[in-house]
DNA sequence: GGTTAATCGAGACGGTACGTCTCGTCTTATT
DNA sequence: AATAAGACGAGACGTACCGTCTCGATTAACC
């Protein structure tokens, strides 16, 4: 059964709240690589071993409190075509400039750490590999995709670039970028 | 002139090479987030003012130390075709396994850090980057680039998908992916 | 009320009490000048931030400890005459062999530092002199001290003298030396 | 003989010059406490090998430079009897005010360190010992000191009364002091 | 309504590494 | 031979966080 309770006092969702929210507000105003468990502990009135008992780093309760947040899904209306949708989704993507630093300290995080990667691969990337895989799939109903070309590998290509522009910050990623990248994948798609 | 010496006793090369050496031997023994300057310091059989009279970080010692390494370029003979130099620029950058670990520490750090990242990207990045812009240019004057297709862009899906695979380490970096991926450019380039 | 409790862990006696007895381990083995508050805390098998989070410098942990240990003070039983009672004070002073070194580590700290030389006078040597003070009162009881004298100069001719000779080790603080200065002392309080 | 020449450049008495400057000034600004080798050599313009190759310390620099300082004899003309002599010297010695905080600073030294206590002793303070011990004699030789004082304590006493309270500050050290204690002394050595 | 048990806050604890400071020694070229 | 300059190995400094622990207080379900 799914409605077992345990005896005692049960988990406070106030504090879960205050702890995913602390940790969010201290990302933002001194940035990833300052996060510390006693500054999110301190800023949401909360004990350390209170964290301690539910996450594991740092880096998990920045994956939760991301997750937590609706706005990390997409949507993807059907803009015609392959092209399009690249666009649309890609514009999407780069538009939700909150996300970057967030994203960019999870990403440090997978490479330091194999066991965080495989929670941040399992419980966020692999759903955004979906949306695309979305629209690939719609793009292949329509016979924008040759039948010898690997969805998975166009979809680390389109997450591959974004991924390196944001290590680098060599070029920007605008609607211009978005209009190149969809041109170059259409067309690789063929 | 350049050749103007300093008064005061001299930098000892030798010290530095031991701080170079024992650095990456740490890290292959540790692992990048295990590093620290203490460790090295007493490896190197250093002082720690030392190494912080010449180096700001420990990742700036590790991009020092894999720069000071030979065997970072890749030769790029001329294989006749563009998907034939990129299968083997390829091949010959998957197979360079001991600078994975590094590598990926050196990443970690440059997403943490914009100032590390400048150095990263000037210092080492770039170079890499020219040597498969060369690739591309002999793949234009062939004539398998369209005219409208931009070099830069290409160069970054190549080390985006590098990039993002060493990350999620989702699929491997291997001679078939090295085919996948050549196969997929020189069509996007067409 | 003097007994509430404050939140949280309650500070440690135990390690206080090794951190002190290390303490005087170390300055035993090593003097005062060779003190570090590492190496107390190697010995104590306590952290540094717990030593500092308890004390401001290595002198305070050396006064505490030395204030804790309860042989600091002298029985002054009445020997009949101020003379006698003098020499039976200053004997029982020098033969506390073993906080010789203590104290001289403490006398330089205190020149040193202002703020360590008030709580070295406020926390042990006016309850030295207050010893004292019950014994030249004694005297002047007995009519052994002219109306003229003050007290507290008397005093600090006795612990004058004492700290001059620990400084410069010149003459020895021995039996002789005690009758010496006490038939000085009582020749001036008439 | 004296007027030997050894070969080679002969030692800089301009350098020797401006490093006890030096030390006396980074004393007078800092404090004891705060002095550095490293200090005294940048503020003198010297290296930190030319002053351990004349000093084993900084208190032995220090030393050296109040030795060196003219004014520290003070003038002894007979003021008549033993408390009027007593009472021009302790004046005399209180009014060198700036010799305060380099007096504190060898004290401290002294006391950490017995072979510097021996240098200071041997060097500084047997002559201030002989000082006051030539207007004992004169004392003596008018009847005011009787056969059985000793007159070294009598000397003891005074300094130790002035290291006391140079070191507990609890009360001053002014003419009120100074008419005091010769009283005291003048008292003691009927 | 009292008991029980897990949670909560607070904060002290043993550790580790940090980056800095100063030490006393050394290696240069210069004087 | 002595100097200035300054790099070097060494090691303690005082601080920041780590992850764990021990408290008393709180909060619900269960008896």
């Amino acid at each position: 059964m799914a409605g077992e309770r345990r005896p005692g006092r049960p988990r406070s969702e106030r504090t879960r709240r205050a702890i995913l929210a602390a940790a969010l507000e201290e990302l933002r105003e001194h940035g990833y690589g300052a996060l510390t468990i006693e500054g999110i502990a301190a800023r949401a009135g909360a004990g350390k071993p209170t964290i301690y008992r539910w996450w594991r780093s740092k880096a998990d309760i920045v994956l939760d409190a991301m997750i937590d947040q609706a706005y990390t899904n997409i949507p993807l209306p059907d803009e015609g075509s392959f092209a399009a949708d690249l666009v649309a989704f890609l514009n999407a993507t780069f538009q939700q400039r909150e996300q970057r630093p967030i994203l960019i300290g999870l990403m440090a995080q997978a490479l330091l750490d194999p066991v965080f990667a495989k929670a941040f691969r399992d419980r966020f990337l692999f759903s955004r590999r979906a949306e695309l895989r979305k629209i690939v799939e719609r793009a292949a109903q329509r016979g924008e995709v040759a039948a010898d070309v690997d969805p998975e590998l166009l979809i680390d290509v389109v997450y591959g670039v974004l991924c390196y522009r944001l290590m680098l910050d060599h070029l920007p990623l605008d609607e211009k970028a978005a209009e190149q990248i969809a041109a170059l994948i259409t067309r690789a798609a063929r």
